[in-house]
DNA sequence: ACGATATATATGATTTAGGATATATATTGC
DNA sequence: GCAATATATATCCTAAATCATATATATCGT
């Protein structure tokens, strides 16, 4: 089953989902926790949402022991990755986005390496 | 005030609306009744989106006696522009984008002249 | 001024998405 | 096996988007 754009942009079209994907451009890998910690809002609330954006394989998981890593999907087309770059260079430097960024290097105890890209 | 991101994802996630962007990303201008022929759908619907998108301020429009042209806003920040062109790459070759530009040159009685980018 | 064409807006009904909360599952360390 | 942590899913309620249809406005030709 092929990608649709219009399901795509929906996807897009909520701060959180953005949020979460606008992370994960500058990050490589990020596990719920550090996702959760970071936007402030609660666990299942950021679960659901990056439920979403599995489902459409708009991003990829990956479990490790008790946390899940969530990566932008490997196989993404070319033309949503560059929907996402554009966005990057959008948005990154407002807010909520950039305020997301040092969140995130502040945040302590985070598992696993912080593997930044 | 500045153009919200998730709304402009959130304009893009219609089908009507992404397709009627498609459309003018590749035609410079054209009014309701081309867009209505294409798209086959009623004036009123098509009317809707259009004042959708451009309360957003994503496409810009023009009276020309009783035509009224849209085109893709003159001054739509570069990150959105970018957006939509790699939309354009990624939708372009698939139904009903594709099929849509077909139709539209094979409409007959076009007002004003059938400016092509 | 009148009828025809092009376009916009308003209204009411229906569907869909979002949010909060509760609960279920999986893994780890003991 | 049990408690703790991390994550996912289900449920119920509310809010927002969409659609079809009716109607209003603007322009043109006569």
């Amino acid at each position: 089953m092929n990608i649709q754009a219009e399901e795509v942009f929906a996807a897009l079209s909520h701060e959180t989902r953005l949020r979460c994907l606008m992370l994960l451009m500058a990050h490589e890998e990020l596990c719920v926790c550090e996702l959760t910690h970071v936007i402030g809002a609660s666990q299942p609330y950021i679960s659901r949402h990056l439920a979403q954006l599995r489902e459409l394989e708009l991003v990829a998981d990956r479990r490790e022991g008790q946390w899940i890593h969530y990566r932008i999907h490997p196989s993404l087309p070319d033309w949503i990755r560059g929907v996402l770059r554009e966005t990057v260079e959008g948005v990154s430097r407002e807010s909520p986005f950039k305020d997301d960024l040092a969140a995130l290097t502040q945040m302590p105890n985070r598992p696993g390496a912080p593997r930044c890209a």
